[in-house]
DNA sequence: TCATGACCGGTCAAGGTTGACATGTCACTA
DNA sequence: TAGTGACATGTCAACCTTGACCGGTCATGA
């Protein structure tokens, strides 16, 4: 894959968890190769050059999988925002809602339409659809969310102490 | 609020969304300070410094709040991680999956125990229980979600297809 | 009296990330 | 023929973020 190509897969694919614009893709991709983690091909038209992984490359993923737990802390501007909803108007919270609702709404349809596409073969392909089932579910539970919170700004000392269940 | 209450409440509160560390937040605060959107009370035992929001400051944290647009692009490497399941062993994938069930309940547990803890007074109050409300929903997806993949992982052929409603 | 641990402030180097700038190719169409 | 837009690669300064290091205070209990 080239790093043109890569930086639109990384949008399509894992830009749900994780992004990098092109100019942190080429200089990374370098230093990968640099390191012997990817070779680089032959170079096609207009300058491009294709990369593929290599055997150890694919051992430095694995063992980052295996031997690193994750770092759980998580950013979300949007969702940061919503804290400070008592500092907007009650036009401008009820406007940051909707616009959450909207996005959350559209992800879903994307993601659906991924999912709808075509049915996984692969073993990669499979793990692809868990993951996307992740986002699935994380977008419906925002559209849920927007909702609940729009009533709640309709009408907001009436209620209280509601938990989802 | 001094800068290292400031470092508890912010993993305490907007932590599930954003975080930084004191070392960050101390810089920062002096940051601010020099703008005039913090000021400087007196300072308490123990070399404490508290700062407070001047108007100015208030006006800019509302003029990001209005007049800029979330930036959507999350970050969430557990769920990144997903992604590479195919290249873990099936040992590895399950422990994975089940280390993101065992987190989101406990992410869970945590906010509904914020959340039955007082009933929001205040108009900050409320839009934090809204927000906390998002963290709820968002740890409920998951822990749904993690489930659903768990049975997935036990027989990956037999299945496809499957969107959550 | 001394150790422990919570409280409290900071710095700094290394590395990650963004957005703007820069350069050029190739296919299509007005 | 000229212009447009997708393809394709890169650099760089500014800024953000982390983790390690450093200094010190105060209350509690052994």
């Amino acid at each position: 894959m080239s790093g043109y190509e890569l930086a639109q897969r990384f949008e399509a694919s894992v830009g749900s968890t994780w992004s990098a614009g092109h100019s942190q893709i080429y200089p990374e991709l370098n230093r990968l190769a640099d390191e012997g983690l990817v070779e680089a091909g032959e170079p096609g038209p207009r300058g491009r050059k294709t990369y593929a992984i290599t055997g150890e490359g694919r051992d430095a993923v694995r063992t980052w999988l295996a031997e690193t737990d994750p770092d759980r802390t998580v950013r979300d501007e949007a969702a940061l925002r919503t804290f400070f909803l008592w500092l907007m108007t009650p036009a401008d919270a009820r406007a940051h809602v909707e616009g959450e609702l909207a996005a959350a709404q559209e992800t879903l349809e994307a993601l659906r339409g991924t999912a709808a596409a075509r049915r996984p073969a692969t073993p990669a392909e499979r793990s692809q659809r868990i993951a996307l089932e992740a986002g699935l579910r994380w977008a419906q539970a925002r559209v849920e969310w927007a909702r609940w919170a729009l009533q709640r700004l309709d009408d907001p000392p009436a209620r209280d102490g509601l938990v989802a269940q």
